[in-house]
DNA sequence: ATTTTGTATGTTATCGCTAACACCCAGTTT
DNA sequence: AAACTGGGTGTTAGCGATAACATACAAAAT
């Protein structure tokens, strides 16, 4: 059998096919199915209807080796089913939607060893660049990002140092916020309910925040409530539950996210406690769920579609660099009183 | 300056590299990073020693040039913000941490048009599989797939004819099943809340199945209102306000996604109505939100999780064929009654 | 008419890795 | 002792595209 590579009538098609259908060279068809370089109009509409007809797909692995440029950028997050997440997601995709970039999605589970391993996969396609979660990674992946060579944005979080650019809010910041304002409203037999995940650092450092804030105040927390797994609406009625049983004289409930804080909302609502004259409650997100609840859980905006959109921009802005350029964005997250952190009657 | 890569410090490293630090053929170190072939102890560790010193990531594009392989899976789905689509890539994520085979999402946001865009990118990298939400493409998306060469699996909906693999319920039955039972609890003036998104085709398939399963019984929906866009949980609400104050006598209200038949609940109970003796509510997802709510809302499952185990395994199954063998899944969702579905009083 | 331009195209040499095969040599087997 | 093993390693030739340079040719400038 010879060379002649129609012998196999369904092997994937090449770049030779379409130029041999078109009776022009390879560089040719390339050229034009890249926009490049000038080709007159005749062989342009020769080469691309020979194109459509064969069904030809580029190959982009092929490209990529050849031009050194791959244009993906690797978006490393924890989880997907926060919420949070997906509408970070939406930001990056939209301002990557203007440029030749497409985000590639990796999920770590909160798990530093995958995030090890999906930063190295990702890597090993060797995308324009990275937006990745948080600021605390495991040895390992911390030296992959310093080597890289490509532009590196750390998002959700500022209360650290970023390997290259950085943009987020400080949850420390926001945690000390909230408790002001709760103190200020008047409340002080405060409880927290957050989750048990001591990977969670953005909760993590909320929370300390949000302590030490009171601190400041003369205050402590009086009683507090951790949960992991399962549904964080029901969990959030369960922990509400099991803290007030506990501890029935809180007159305020801190939880670490709006999930759990809806279900603390709903809990206390079915229980006639009058909110947030008896007992306040903040929860922390801004997530538009709780539009539609009976009453607006106080809460703060994560910042997280603009959080998507800064970090696609330097991304797109550094693209072929051999970093970020460091940019450090701090996003200020709004307060939101709602319904639920005021006290009707005067301290 | 001779052809000395050295010389520019900053490139990035490559199977040479490693080589020359280990004093061993790059074929040799090639095949001690992928486990391959037979190589001694004592050169095993050397190699391994040298390209962790270095810091070497191995070049996957010029890997899977070679090798024609591209260990792969394409996933594309309409959104992220549904909750329902997540659980299905958790799914996925799972099945496929068991194989050397990667998942890669993708997002069309229930545009035909963006559907063929992500999905030819994806294809231009020549993955292993493609897994793709719905039975619905536009005709260059349906050609592309026909003729990709790889496994391919449609998700979510078994109401039509997939390319290749198919794995989902049957939205017109679940419409049907759904529609029999609030029938059968005695509920006769039925209305519908649902999306305006025509490109929702799983939605518009419960829709049918539920009007032709309550024609069957000599009944007609007697009022409907659609929405986009805007929180869902909020929008449910409103649009149950609408309704109710247009056609007050409704004693059923079926709506198209638990978020919105949520915020349905929570109105009618802040109305005080009388939930399901007065009116009697339905959903469809089997949301785990749902657990959390005053009352749990009357659903049907949707088999998220495994919709997308089974699709994996059809994919790491026929990695490396030129098909996903044509194998066809229909799960069976069940009907949860909840406490929204049932006459307190006999009809 | 000759040179100059610039557009339109082709040719050649990689990109970094792996498949396939070639090779070498110590330890059997005959 | 010659022939055969088979583990351990190296060599060669692509994979399918693109960068960079080379070439052809018509129109414009001299």
């Amino acid at each position: 059998m010879t060379r002649n590579q129609s012998a196999n009538a369904n092997r994937p098609l090449t770049l030779r096919d379409v130029s041999e259908a078109s009776g022009v060279s390879e560089m040719t068809v390339s050229r034009v199915l890249r926009n490049r370089g000038d080709v007159s109009e005749a062989t342009r509409t020769r080469v691309l209807e020979a194109a459509k007809t064969l069904g030809y797909v580029p190959n982009k692995i092929a490209g990529a080796l050849a031009s050194q440029r791959v244009n993906l950028v690797a978006v490393i997050v924890p989880s997907l089913g926060n919420l949070v997440f997906p509408e970070v997601l939406a930001g990056i995709t939209e301002v990557l939607d203007e440029t030749p970039l497409q985000p590639v999605f990796g999920v770590t589970n909160y798990e530093p060893d995958r995030e090890e391993k999906v930063l190295y996969e990702m890597l090993s396609w060797r995308p324009s660049g990275v937006i990745i979660a948080g600021l605390e990674h495991n040895e390992a992946a911390r030296a992959m990002l310093k080597n890289a060579g490509i532009p590196i944005v750390e998002i959700m979080d500022s209360d650290g140092d970023p390997v290259d650019a950085m943009v987020g809010i400080s949850h420390r910041r926001a945690g000390r916020q909230m408790a002001q304002a709760i103190v200020e409203a008047g409340y002080r037999r405060i409880g927290f309910l957050g989750t048990k995940m001591p990977l969670d650092h953005r909760a993590r450092k909320r929370f300390e925040g949000f302590t030490e804030a009171m601190a400041k105040e003369g205050l402590e927390i009086v009683d507090q409530e951790f949960y992991d797994g399962g549904s964080a609406l029901v969990k959030g009625r369960e922990m509400t539950q099991a803290i007030l049983s506990r501890t029935p004289d809180l007159d305020f409930l801190y939880y670490s996210n709006d999930m759990i804080g809806a279900g603390g909302l709903l809990y206390c609502l079915d229980q006639g406690i009058d909110v947030p004259g008896q007992i306040g409650l903040a929860g922390f997100n801004g997530l538009r769920l709780l539009d539609g609840l009976p009453r607006k859980l106080a809460t703060m905006d994560a910042c997280r579609a603009e959080i998507g959109r800064e970090a696609a921009r330097i991304i797109a802005e550094h693209a072929g660099d051999e970093a970020g350029g460091g940019e450090r964005i701090v996003l200020k997250p709004k307060l939101q009183l709602g319904d639920t952190l005021k006290r009707r009657t005067a301290r």
